[in-house]
DNA sequence: TTTTGAGTTGTTCGA
DNA sequence: GTCGAACAACTCAAA
């Protein structure tokens, strides 16, 4: 049922014409949403309707995830022990057996009627990728158990490959349960018996426990949406540069597996997760950009934009959140690339221009000979940019930046 | 209470 | 080609 306006007169409203007693719903944990839950919530007790509400978004309770000193965690590994590792989440619940429908139902509008869909169609690439709904994400787990999970372990680095899950935007619009994915992968990996299996299953449930863990940060630290958690680095001498920014948006910053990575997730509206930690790292080390810019730009184009994870992870990623990468560890692109996606694959199909590149230069191609280059049919500032900037340069100037927060290192 | 060891995802350099 | 070291500072939890 669709209906339009303040969540509290709507509900309200509803619940009288189709005279009920209680309402149940599931708590969400973004600090927006929260406050709206709050306030609907109280509406609705003031006019005698019961408020229950239930966790099924998350694998535990933000409140209820603390040390033993009772305060949050800022570091991944304890809070994986502590608070996943050895206590298995309750199995999901079946649906209940009936519910009655009100009678007669109650007026809904047209899902049209909400003008969501953009006026310029831009999203044909995303409608092709995805299934959205619940069925879409049970299909979606079905054949991440079958196809992805026995190679997850190593496979999951491999943008040219497909052993991810994918199931980030369901778990985001909660057409699927963390539990029943959860219980899902171990019971897949208990039956086979397969090592790979085991080793999946392990990684895999690791991964949704970062989920976990961001949602636990967002909570406790709900500022962290906007301001590093670390406080020092706003002392961090970020550069304004809108050109670039427009560049690493684009996918033209010359480096291709940056571009590969920028250009699926605006076609697809999704990133493989090897090269989000690439982009985002170009961005903020290479560019020395702010996170936040980065933050946004994934904000407005994934379709599994999430505020716990995309704040995690861009802090991680900067290096001023919880648990965050070590200054030093600069990813370089090209090196990413020849790793992840050694024959370039992914490149191509992101990138076509560099299609007839040999495998050789397909990461590097400003090293490519004049004649490889012209053989593929492509020169460099035309088809295909220069590099925006040079990386062993870069990685010097970034390494002095975070320095410049010790104050000791001279450049 | 204090100490200690470990901590998602790297790169470069020199041996 | 491989391998280990160096590249901080800080949080957490076990000893």
């Amino acid at each position: 049922m669709v209906r339009r306006g303040d969540s509290a007169e709507a509900l309200t409203r509803l619940v009288g014409e189709v005279s009920a007693k209680a309402v149940y719903s599931n708590r969400c944990h973004e600090p927006a949403a929260m406050a709206r839950d709050a306030e609907v919530a109280s509406h609705l007790r003031a006019e005698g309707i019961t408020v229950r509400t239930f966790d099924a978004a998350l694998l535990l309770e933000p409140e209820k995830a603390l040390n033993k000193q009772g305060a949050p965690f800022r570091v991944f590994t304890p809070f994986w022990r502590s608070c996943l590792e050895r206590h298995e989440p309750k199995e999901p619940a079946g649906g209940p057996a009936r519910i009655p429908a009100p009678k007669p139902w109650p007026a809904s509008l047209p899902l049209d009627a909400l003008e969501l869909a953009p006026k310029v169609d831009w999203a044909a690439g995303i409608r092709a990728a995805w299934r959205p709904g619940a069925q879409g994400a049970r299909a979606q787990l079905a054949r991440f158990l079958d196809e992805g999970l026995a190679q997850y372990a190593q496979g999951r680095d491999r943008p040219d490959l497909a052993f991810t899950s994918r199931l980030s935007p369901h778990l985001h619009f909660g057409e699927i349960a963390p539990r029943a994915i959860w219980h899902a992968v171990r019971e897949r990996s208990l039956l086979g018996g397969d090592a790979g299996l085991v080793r999946g299953a392990e990684a895999y449930l690791r991964q949704l426990a970062w989920r976990e863990f961001a949602y636990s940060l967002l909570v406790h630290f709900p500022h962290t949406t906007d301001a590093p958690l670390r406080p020092d680095f706003a002392r961090f001498p970020w550069q304004e540069d809108e050109a670039a920014l427009r560049a690493w948006q684009r996918g033209r910053t010359g480096y291709p597996l940056v571009d590969a990575g920028m250009r699926e997730l605006w076609t697809t509206g999704w990133m493989h997760n090897r090269v989000r930690m690439v982009a985002a790292s170009f961005l903020v080390k290479h560019l020395l950009i702010p996170w936040q810019a980065g933050a946004r730009w994934f904000w407005d184009t994934l379709v599994d934009a999430d505020l716990a994870n995309n704040t995690l992870g861009w802090q991680w990623t900067a290096g001023c959140g919880a648990d965050a990468a070590p200054y030093f560890r600069i990813f370089n692109p090209v090196r990413q690339g020849q790793r992840f996606d050694p024959s370039g694959r992914y490149v191509r199909r992101w990138v076509p221009e560099l299609a007839g590149v040999p495998d050789k230069w397909v990461h590097c191609p400003w090293q490519a000979p004049a004649a490889a280059l012209k053989d593929a049919g492509i020169r460099l500032g035309q088809e295909y940019p220069h590099p925006i900037i040079d990386h062993t340069e870069a990685r010097e100037r970034a390494l002095a930046a975070y320095d410049h927060l010790k104050g000791t290192r001279t450049v």
